[in-house]
RNA sequence: GGAGAGGUGUCCGAGUGGCUUAAGGAGCACGCUUGGAAAGCGUGUGUACGUCAAAAGCGUACCGAGGGUUCGAAUCCCUCUCUCUCCGCCA
């Protein structure tokens, strides 16, 4: 969310940035000018209302006063005083708890301004390749099969008894599959632990508060599992729970940079996605992910945008997956984010890029609804910076692994894995 | 799930309707003192919004959250929430 003081400070640029996500720009600014009225006219309540209350309790206190002093007649016109001033102030203040609904409902429905190196476009086709594939993509034999038949040929992954016990999109890992993954995850804690990240454990459901703090509420109520009788949500991710560990909390500007890495399953509902593209591991509704979030001063948080991208990239190399890294287009940039960057591999089976790695920084955007704010060197209040990326996303990693290594004696496991499978090949 | 007790500032803790501008203590910061430190003494010590060119200042709100009663609420009433103790259930 964007705080109306920046949005009154700089309604030209918004306009301006903002058309890059394919906003028009008359939309743009005329919600922008609502804002600043509708702030003005609260701004404006505020100065009335508080006169008034101050009147008011210097009657009080006068009141209190002439009763002790035993002048009831005197302490009784006081009263009625208050009394019609209080009329007045009930209607002031009911106008100024509807103006500020009415703003709050146009801030929140307001995207964070993209950093001014994001591209302008529509969809994912308009996404600018930021690092091409450094290595030449795999030519798999003629007789290589996608990772849904692997995963069946080696007993890998039960798609099957996952519709049994849940239903689609709950994959069952078993065997060397289920090894496999625990492999993936346990390199991935590792590698960001010696990168200076604190390994959390965080809960996997969350209240409203948490939602909302991270901007997955409103925006992306359908997204979520929802638990109506306890009036919680199952997590899409664990920048979620994660993040939140810092809503309401006032930092100092030494604590910077905090690193925070967690491993948890990701629930997601998908809703309405069907057909090949989310055949296999391509798209579930649970899969597991190790995320990695950096809260940064605001001067520092684009070099760590880059690190984080570098963190990542290392991943992606130790497990020698072909992968490129794109900017987002606007079109395609989350509500959240003001500068986000994708890490796609290579999936040689499926002669397709899936996407294994989003790596934004949203500036103050997540910072303001989480009031996770700073001292500066002059005592004042700042809003951090949150940055988080997925360092990695197991389902499609897996995906990929399958279809690449595929020879005819069995699938090959990559070396810097190897230590945490136990084993060289899956036959 | 049942019964009871609680939630006050950075922390401890007083406060059952106006003398609270939230006592007192601890911590922290700065100053005095000192060869240096400690002790001692003094001063300061939250957040949000408004006002102001800005700072200072001033005003308003905030004692778990939200409502209500009252001229006036940390204090009384209602709803919710969290914590603790006991019981029940339980990996």
């Amino acid at each position: 969310m964007l705080t109306i003081k920046f949005i009154r400070e700089n309604q030209e640029l918004l306009v301006k940035r903002l058309q890059v996500r394919n906003l028009k720009a008359e939309e743009i600014e005329e919600n922008l000018k609502t804002l600043i009225t509708l702030d003005d006219e609260r701004r404006d309540n505020q100065t009335q209302s508080d006169q008034i209350l101050s009147e008011n309790n210097k009657a009080a206190k006068l009141i209190g006063q002439l009763y002790k002093e035993g002048k009831r007649d005197e302490a009784e016109v006081l009263k009625n005083e208050v009394a019609s001033r209080k009329d007045k102030i009930n209607s002031l203040q009911e106008r100024q708890t509807a103006v500020q609904e009415e703003m709050q409902a146009l801030l929140l429905n307001l995207p964070n301004m993209p950093h001014p190196s994001v591209p302008a476009g529509n969809t994912d086709d308009d996404n600018e390749v930021f690092k091409p594939c450094p290595t030449a993509l795999p030519v798999l034999p003629d007789n290589a099969v996608p990772h849904w038949d692997l995963v069946q040929k080696y007993n890998l992954i039960d798609f099957e008894l996952g519709v049994k016990i849940t239903g689609a999109g709950f994959p069952l890992f078993r065997g060397k599959g289920a090894r496999l993954e625990r492999a993936l995850i346990n390199m991935f804690l590792d590698e960001a632990a010696d990168a200076g990240f604190e390994e959390i454990v965080p809960p996997l459901m969350v209240n409203e508060a948490s939602a909302r703090g991270t901007g997955q509420l409103p925006d992306k109520e359908g997204q979520m599992y929802y638990m109506e009788k306890d009036d919680l949500y199952l997590i899409p991710t664990a920048e979620v729970p994660i993040t939140n560990i810092y809503r309401d909390v006032i930092l100092d500007e030494k604590d910077f940079p905090i690193k925070l890495t967690g491993y948890t399953p990701c629930f997601r509902r998908e809703a309405g996605a069907h057909g090949k593209d989310v055949r296999g591991l391509n798209r579930v509704h649970q899969f597991d992910k190790v995320e990695i979030v950096q809260i940064e001063h605001p001067s520092k948080s684009y070099d760590t945008l880059m690190e984080m991208l570098n963190h990542v990239e290392g991943l992606l190399q130790k497990l020698e997956l072909p992968y490129r890294i794109l900017r987002l287009c606007g079109g395609d940039l989350g509500f959240t984010s003001a500068l986000t960057f994708d890490f796609e591999v290579y999936s040689a089976a499926q002669k397709r890029w899936l996407e294994v790695s989003s790596v934004s920084n949203f500036e103050t955007f997540q910072s303001n609804r989480l009031k996770l704010r700073y001292r500066d060197e002059n005592k004042k209040m700042q809003l951090a910076h949150t940055l988080n990326g997925s360092a990695l996303a197991l389902a499609r990693i897996v995906a990929a692994l399958l279809e690449n290594n595929q020879t005819d004696e069995g699938i090959k496991i990559p070396e810097a894995l190897q230590k945490y499978t136990g084993f060289a090949m899956i036959s």
